[in-house]
DNA sequence: TATTGTTATACTCTATAACTATA
DNA sequence: TATAGTTATAGAGTATAACAATA
């Protein structure tokens, strides 16, 4: 608890301010390379989840939702012949998904597109690329969290 | 600018992958300010742009959404007495959108959440903050767009 | 008793198309 | 003709609660 000066929270809010818009832009750039493979983009995030096959309520946890929308999400591709559901030799309550033949195919498509799209941001060099990596993952929002 | 080495590309897939992921905890962090004012993080988004009055179409634009989108999302806000439509002296076609005292009232406690939220990040110093800050600044995802 | 997944329900968000009232 | 906004519609995403099957 350093941080009583105040260009500490000008910084702060500015940072907000661009996070959001960054959030935006990305967003909407995920929507386009998710369309580009008529896909929502829910359920391009949903693909980019099975790289491996994994248990539903797994799934969920990672996209930070309830199960039983993920219910809903995979009967809508499962329709499309993208994913399956099949059983868990282990344990009779749990439905391992995982992808199709198509299903890879098109999540393939898509993170070709995604690093197309994202991964060429013009005005930064390598080096400031990999600066940004570096705070990037040092950066955790919610950090400060009390309580 | 030096690219085509190899590096340059596994650094641009590594960015997908942290800017996705970034994406994903501050529509987290949005989401939940935007509950604690009882918001969904849509109506946040649009409380956010009405620092000044405006015509429903800027908003629009500035939210990348379809006007029949905002025409629904005014209408709730509105309905709790948040929002106001009034008529523009100059051009009667158009419906400027300002917020009540009420309204501005949560815009500034959602403001407040947010800096607290997001911008106290643990393990950042100011010097490295700006640093971010300028480097979000120069990135532009989609770079690679012709034109 | 607890967990996994589904169903039923209700709401919000979203775009498209057709409409109005202006311009 | 073109633009600003609404309405009607349809579909997708979302959480909550109740439920069945299994652990």
């Amino acid at each position: 608890m350093e941080d009583g000066r105040p260009e500490a929270h000008v910084a702060a809010g500015e940072v907000v301010e661009r996070l959001l818009a960054l959030t935006g832009e990305l967003h909407r750039l995920l929507a386009e390379c998710a369309a580009r493979a008529d896909l929502t983009p829910q359920q391009a995030m949903l693909l980019r989840c099975l790289g491996q096959r994994r248990p539903m309520h797994t799934v969920a946890a990672e996209l930070s939702c309830d199960p039983s929308n993920v219910t809903g999400l995979i009967d809508r591709l499962e329709r499309r012949g993208l994913v399956e559901r099949g059983p868990d030799a282990a344990d009779r309550r749990v439905r391992v998904l995982s992808l199709t033949a198509a299903g890879r195919r098109v999540r393939a498509e898509l993170e070709r597109d995604l690093a197309r799209a994202a991964a060429l941001p013009a005005g930064l060099s390598p080096a400031e690329l990999r600066q940004l990596l570096g705070l990037l993952a040092k950066f955790r929002p919610g950090g400060a969290e009390p309580r």
